[in-house]
Order: C-alpha cells, then structure tokens, then sequence
DNA sequence: TGCGTACCGTACCGTACGGTACTGTTGACC
DNA sequence: GGTCAACAGTACCGTACGGTACGGTACGCA
C-alpha cells in the first residue's frame, strides 16, 4: 500500500466567468435537490441558458461535472494553518477546527450529493470525477493535517512512525461510519452541536493513541 | 441523533430457487466486471434466460437489484459470536476476527460494485437499496459486535457508557478512509496481509482507548 | 396424442436523454 | 444604421434502455 497516484488532480483549469458560475450554481442546485436526475435540459433550463451553450462551454456532461466539481471545490479549500512553536493547546485546537470542518463538509447535502454522482460515475469508467473529489477531499484534507501532526511531532507533542498512517487514524476517527451511511440514504442528522462532540471526541480519542507529555 | 429506522431491512423473503440464484449470480458478475452499466438486456443474456422472465420473477429492474443484494447478503453472514466467559485474548481475537472479515467485505470487488449501485440508486428516490445494504452491512455487523463488546465490558475489560458510540469508533479504526477511497476508484489494493496488519492495529488502537485490565 | 406450463429468444414500443442544428434577439462596435 | 458575436429557446436526431408481446420449444400430465 504506497502513495496513490491520484493527488495531483487539483489543477483548477482557469477560473469559470461569473455567468458560467451561475450555471454551476444551478447544476449544484439541481444536485442537492435530487429530485430529478440532473439532465443536460434540466441544468440548461435552471440556468436559463441554452443547451448548445453549455456544451460549448464545457464541452459535455461530463465536463460540465467535471468544472461542477472543481467550482465547489473551489470554495471549500480554507486558508493553510500556522505549525510553528506548537503547543499542546494549539494542536488540540487545530486538530479540533479539522475535525469540525470536515465533519461539516462530509455531512452537507452538498458533499453528499457530489460524492454520490462521482461514485455512480466511478463505476463507469471514462471520467475521472471520483479522482478529482478525492483530491480535493480527502487527500486535499490529508496534505493539510499532516504538517500539523508533523509539528506536533517535532514540539514533541505526539508520537509517531508515519505521518500518513497517523492522519488515516484521526480520518477514521472523526469520520466512522458517517459517509457511507450518508451516502446509502441514512437519515443520520448531525446537527452544529452534534459535530462539535463528535470532533472533540475524536480528537481526545486521537491524543490518547498518539499524544505524549511534552517531555 | 437517535437509532435509525433501516436495521429491519433484512426480510429475507423466500429463498431464490437454484435457476433464479443463477440469475442473480449472473448479475453480481456484471456488477463486479462494471464493464457494462448493468442493463437488463445484459443480466438475461449472461444468465442465458429472457428477460420476460426477468420481469416475471422480479418484478422490474429495482426488484432485480433488491434480491441480487439480499442474495449476496445472505452469503456473507457468518455464525454469531461466543460471548460467555470471556478473557482478554478472547475478546482480542473476536475484536481481530471481525476487523479482518470486515476489511475483507468492504476491500471485495463485489463490496464496492454493489455499494456503488446503492449509494447511485439512493440519490434518487424510489428504492430502498441503501437502506437494504445498510441494515446488511453496517448494522449487521454492529449488532454482532455490540454484544461481543458488552461481553468485555462484563468481563471487566472494556470501560464504555454505550456500546453503540464505541461500535463506531471501531468501526472507524478498522475501515478509516478505505471504503470512500474504493467507491471513489482509488486503486489502493488491500491485500490478505495488509487486511491482517490493519486489523490488528486497529484492535490495539481500540483497546488502547477501551480496554482496562481486569480488576 | 393432445394440452398446459414454464421458459428462451427476439422483436418491438415508448421514452428519456446526450448531443446538434437552426432561428431569433440582444448588444457591442464600427 | 449595419455587421457581427454571443447567446436563449426550441426543435430535432440517434440511441440506449426499461418494459411488453409473441412465437417456438421442452416437458410434465392426462
């Protein structure tokens, strides 16, 4: 089990014009409906725009998926965290904002919705939907918790062979069973509170695997 | 967050006769081979039978899907659990046992084709296959566990308040990011000897955040 | 031998949807 | 005002696929 190939699949194209980003917008809209199964009429009439425009400007569905998938991805990623003079109250509360965040990413309709159309697609091959949501999900998450780990190594706050093996931990942990049953259709409401327990609780579970008195 | 209406999903119905677990053999094929997308034309042609008769014994297409999940279902379930008298290297080999089956279910082409349908078949509405692969997964084997882990705590050598809450942060440590890496077509290949070291590092995280020593 | 049942194979139907073509209409620029 | 590009709206095409109908065959049964 190595590195996966997969992570360099951020490469954001240039940015959408303001009116091709009311059409992502209304496809994203018409995704978290799910009502109907966002067809090229049914984006094009959201939009109020025509089909042959679309397909000119993304070529076919599933570039407009594609570009779809990248827009939100586009306003998900936040701002790098800070790594330096690391003390124990810090990493907990970087570790905590992680958990929140990516528990409040992974349970939005939206995350729901796109993972679904990305896993459908992924079954089919000829699109790499799945690649890019992975890229800028969990592996986007991974790049960005593992330096903090990393200094939390180095100030001798945690205890640790192999960053990535110590990410997939604190991963599983916050995560759990949530995804998947999100995904099959699980009511499963995690409301602001329930997200806030469920990170605090991951992550003192991951301070206890991990954790160790700064010596 | 409360307990979830989908863990009575299992009505088996009555037993697919030895022609139609043929059938659906045929379709757990396709499934899993995902060079075609699953068609009924497909399903009768591989198993060599009409489709008439498809729509006559199941239904339409949902009723196919429903039973070939139910079939396959019905093959995974293994024997309930020993939990009387139970000492600390039997509690880790039960805990080792079901991380590594588990691993294995999820890591199976077979495991990711069909989740795969599902979680395409609960974005729209009119199906239950999410709710059927569910109560056959997730909550299958958390009602297995559960009584193994309060047999631990009996035994004095687990410390928990719920023995759901703790089902889950196993859960999390045992499948962490696989299954959303696989559904999403990351290539990451498990195999018998990663299952094995993943389950058993699993299981010590696990004891290490629950487990005390018999008093 | 005739009849009914269960089934395969295949032709067929209707519709949904991806993709294309055509006809305005608007607005920028000369 | 004339010209052109971009675009909305819509009609249209081809195909894939869910679902149905029907002819043909094998087999049990009287």
């Amino acid at each position: 089990m190595q590195a996966s190939p997969l992570r360099n699949e951020e490469t954001p194209t240039e940015a959408p014009s303001p009116r091709q980003q009311a059409v992502l917008d209304a496809a994203l809209t018409l995704m978290v409906e799910g009502n109907d199964p966002l067809t090229m009429d049914a984006v094009a009439r959201r939009a109020s725009c025509s089909k042959e425009t679309l397909y000119k400007w993304f070529g076919d569905r599933d570039g407009l998926l594609t570009a779809t998938v990248r827009w939100q991805a586009s306003r998900v990623h936040a701002g790098r965290y800070e790594v330096s003079g690391l003390d124990a109250a810090t990493l907990r509360e970087n570790l905590l904002d992680f958990a929140e965040s990516w528990l409040a990413v992974i349970a939005s309709r939206t995350s729901v919705a796109l993972n679904r159309i990305a896993i459908a697609e992924a079954g089919s091959r000829k699109s790499n939907l799945g690649g890019i949501v992975l890229a800028n999900g969990r592996f986007a998450i991974g790049e960005r918790v593992k330096p903090v780990l990393e200094a939390g190594r180095a100030a001798g706050l945690l205890a640790f062979e192999d960053s990535e093996t110590a990410f997939r931990t604190f991963f599983g942990l916050v995560g759990r069973d949530i995804q998947i049953r999100l995904l099959l259709g699980d009511a499963l409401d995690l409301d602001a509170a329930g997200i806030r327990s469920d990170a605090a609780r991951a992550v003192e579970q991951f301070l206890a695997l991990y954790g160790q008195a700064n010596p």
